[in-house]
DNA sequence: GACCTGCTGCGGGTTG
């Protein structure tokens, strides 16, 4: 037992077969495996590329041996991962690492990837070890007697979990375990996760009312050292601006010099651009390097994945996409292009490189302007005091909770009295009252108050021993068909005249192009031929072409970079401030205290500027640009409530602009109490519509709880009458049911995610504490000038916005020369 | 002299 671990048969056979692939077992590796063997369930933290994957997958593996009469056959270890890719690459290592050891059992992989005769096989009879992803476990769960599949089920590890933590899938993961902890009590769950704000809360998500549970944590640290890549001369580096095309000079040298890089970049365009960026200042590249986004045909994003990792590709562009997956052992070098907008995502993209654990990670910054230097500065200083985002679980997320329930009704059906409290026992759901319960159930079965008369949405029945069941085949097809909680944004599929798939594109992006333009998608250029049936048909072509952009998500700024930024900023003048990053800045910044003022951390800035053009309001919370999104039709609102006046807004991740070509009158008293913390949400709420935002936020809801089939066999309803279904049914919902939990649900994601209540409400408390500075100024300061060329480019096009630009570039010498 | 943008992830049935 407990005190014989170290002797134990499988502890000493695990040992020697890592000894013999010249592993050593690392200290949390060794403690996983013995807590795991005394019975408990926990949590596993440790950087990317420690192997924790041994861990927990050795433990099961070393338990056996020490008692294999505890365990039957089948089904021994779940394993869940959120990347189909991870689950096939896991499998194959675990696989071999199982036959080396000398067992006979079988690892297999459940996704959408694998072929419907292997998961044939896996129904009649279950591997030893099944990697699987949260969407696959549910559809394993709406399968008719699935709990055969569970029989001999002893562990389940979740790996990656800080990625799923903070998302619907996160949820879909605790219900899931919910479940089958309820039929295996003693089942030991493990989560798997890399370091987050929030550890303990996360291990509570995971284990809710485990009391047997344990964290086991990395000792070993990765080193990461952070290098920022400067232009040979301040001039170079421009205020404003995303792409950061002027250092490919300075990029170049560290991709020669480097065995194998990874470039990250924000957006799918940017990394095209870079892609192109790079081969035309380097052609000897060609060949060498590729590009990888989520709008690229997975078989190429395949093929790149696998050239990266057998090192025959100098480096890869790529977004996120990069940011999970399995490691990449030749790469060496990480370059992050522009903000990464958070402390954990750099820290988990610099993770990427360095071969080992005890070799240092190198991440090179590239600004995309001026002040994003600052910015560098600020995240080597949190880098160094560990400060890490957190990840906030969702809660009472109706429309995951009511879909669940129909896979339950569809594998086999289930009694409400037995399931609720299993419900109860998620996190997610421990608040749920039973009103709320009731409804669910309600939904299920009768279509809530308006589905009534609908038959489509009397999904579930109750059989003739009271059980609540699916009995209708093709609501058990339809469901299964829409299982999950990811809803995509239906785009064209872009193929060559002559067969061969490239990518996707959105319509709008399509929509301006006409018979011949040329356009850059995959880092090649292509030339549109013809659109038919969602499907862009294109020609390969050469020479000048614009880049595919795409309408997607905006990350802002995370609270803890602006902080940092906030404090670097403050300190950038001092003597004291040695970093090279402020030095390089210090005419910029000089530049900025004269015009205007650098905001100490107790003090908050605002500028008033006027130009030829009209008036403008700058405020800078650093809050990134949801958060300002808010604050700025919240401060218009509040001023026109003063006097009448209205504005044009826009905004970035350090700051917000108001715009009016009439005076904008206000005192410093005034400005203190627009600034003000007094009624703030009720402010809020009259200053968005909040009805519009929900509407929009239903969309997702009404696909996830059913209510709107997204997939039928044959076709996918596309992304606007998606959003006009959704949206008819929540305008009636709205008159004739305002209490449907759905529809409640939808103004809470928009409060939480939309608003950001509460970092809104902490953004204000340190506004009343800070000192206003309030400025006055007849022309552009660095930190204004970016945010006024964002404002520029949403109402004009491209070309007049380079007019514009100049002109206020004229202006602002004119004026400095007089000045002299 | 300063500019051009907006992430990621999953799933099954039918038909060819």
């Amino acid at each position: 037992m407990t005190e014989n671990f170290n002797n134990s048969t499988g502890y000493q056979l695990v040992q020697e077969w890592m000894a013999g692939k010249g592993m050593d077992a690392f200290g949390f590796q060794k403690q996983a495996w013995q807590r795991f063997g005394n019975g408990y369930s926990g949590m596993v933290i440790a950087p990317t590329g420690f192997g924790k994957t041994y861990s927990i997958f050795l433990a099961v593996v070393i338990d056996y041996f020490n008692h294999p009469e505890k365990y039957g056959t089948g089904l021994k270890l779940i394993w869940i991962t959120p990347l189909r890719s991870l689950a096939k690459d896991l499998g194959k290592a675990m696989q071999e690492a199982i036959d080396e050891i000398g067992l006979d059992w079988e690892v297999g992989v459940r996704s959408g990837d694998t072929d419907a005769k292997q998961k044939a096989l896996q129904t009649k009879q279950m591997p030893d070890i099944l990697l699987v992803t949260p969407e696959s476990l549910h559809l394993l769960l709406a399968q008719k007697n699935n709990d055969r599949f569970f029989k001999n089920l002893k562990a389940i590890a979740v790996d990656e979990w800080h990625e799923l933590l903070s998302t619907k899938r996160g949820v879909m993961v605790e219900l899931a375990l919910a479940i089958l902890r309820h039929r295996k009590p003693k089942v030991r769950i493990w989560g798997i996760t890399a370091t987050i704000g929030n550890l303990d809360e996360a291990m509570d998500v995971l284990l809710p009312n485990i009391s047997k549970k344990t964290k086991v944590v990395a000792k070993e640290q990765k080193k990461i050292e952070i290098l920022s890549v400067y232009p040979p001369e301040v001039e170079i580096l421009p205020w404003a601006g995303h792409l950061g095309g002027r250092l490919v000079e300075e990029v170049i040298p560290i991709i020669l010099n480097s065995q194998s890089t990874l470039i990250f970049t924000n957006t799918r365009s940017q990394a095209e651009m870079w892609y192109q960026l790079l081969l035309s200042a380097h052609p000897d590249f060609a060949g060498q390097i590729a590009l990888h986004h989520s709008s690229i045909d997975a078989h190429l994003r395949q093929w790149v994945e696998e050239n990266l990792s057998n090192g025959t590709l100098k480096a890869v562009v790529s977004t996120s996409s990069l940011d999970l997956g399995v490691d990449f052992k030749p790469v060496d070098t990480v370059i992050q292009i522009g903000s990464s907008k958070g402390v954990a995502r750099f820290m988990q993209r610099a993770g990427r490189s360095g071969h080992s654990p005890f070799e240092t990670s190198n991440i090179y910054f590239v600004p995309t302007h001026s002040l994003e230097l600052i910015e560098a500065s600020a995240l080597k200083e949190a880098v160094k005091n560990n400060i890490i985002e957190n990840r906030e679980p969702l809660v009472l997320t109706f429309d995951v909770l009511v879909q669940f329930l129909v896979t339950l009704a569809l594998g086999g059906g289930f009694k409400e009295e037995e399931i609720f409290p299993v419900i109860q026992n998620t996190f997610a759901f421990s608040e749920m009252t039973e009103d709320e319960w009731k409804w669910c159930i309600y939904f299920i079965t009768v279509g809530g108050k308006t589905g009534k008369n609908y038959e489509e949405f009397h999904k579930v029945v109750r059989d003739e021993e009271g059980k609540l069941v699916v009995q209708k085949r093709k609501i058990g097809m339809l469901h299964r068909m829409n299982m999950g909680v990811i809803v995509s944004d239906a785009m064209l599929k872009v193929k060559f005249v002559s067969g061969g798939y490239i990518g996707m594109m959105e319509e709008y992006f399509i929509s301006r192009l006409h018979k011949g333009d040329k356009f850059i998608l995959a880092g090649r250029v292509l030339e549109f031929a013809y659109l038919k049936e969602m499907t862009v048909y294109v020609r390969t072509s050469s020479g000048r072409a614009i880049a595919a952009s795409w309408l997607g998500g905006r990350l802002p700024l995370s609270s803890h970079l602006g902080s940092y930024l906030r404090k670097k900023l403050a300190d950038s003048l001092s003597p004291k401030a040695r970093e090279k990053e402020l030095k390089f800045l210090h005419p910029l910044l000089t530049q900025q205290n004269l015009i205007s003022n650098i905001p100490k951390e107790e003090e908050f800035l605002v500028e008033y500027i006027k130009t030829k053009e009209g008036h403008h309001l700058f405020f800078y919370p650093f809050e990134g640009r949801l958060v300002h999104e808010v604050m700025a039709a919240l401060m218009a609102y509040r001023i026109s409530r003063l006097y009448p006046i209205s504005f044009s807004m826009a905004m970035n991740d350090y700051g917000f602009e108001l715009f009016s070509d009439k005076e904008i009158k206000l005192t410093e008293d005034e400005l203190k109490q627009i600034l003000s913390k007094e009624n703030l949400m009720n402010d809020v709420i009259g200053s968005v519509n909040a009805a519009e935002m929900a509407k929009r936020k239903f969309r997702d809801i009404a696909v996830i709880s059913g209510m709107v089939v997204q997939n039928m066999p044959g076709r996918q309803v596309n992304n606007r009458s998606l959003q006009a279904s959704s949206g008819i049914i929540f305008s009636v919902l709205e008159d004739f049911d305002p209490e449907n939990l759905l529809l409640r649900q939808a103004y809470t994601e928009v409060f939480n995610q939309q608003l950001e209540e509460v970092r809104l409400n902490a953004a204000f408390d340190r506004i009343a504490e800070s000192k206003i500075l309030f400025i006055q100024s007849d022309r552009f300061t660095p930190l204004s000038f970016p945010i006024k060329v964002d404002s520029l480019r949403q109402t004009l096009t491209s070309e007049d916005l380079a007019t514009r630009v100049r002109k206020i570039q004229e202006r602002n010498l004119k004026k400095r020369a007089k000045k002299k």
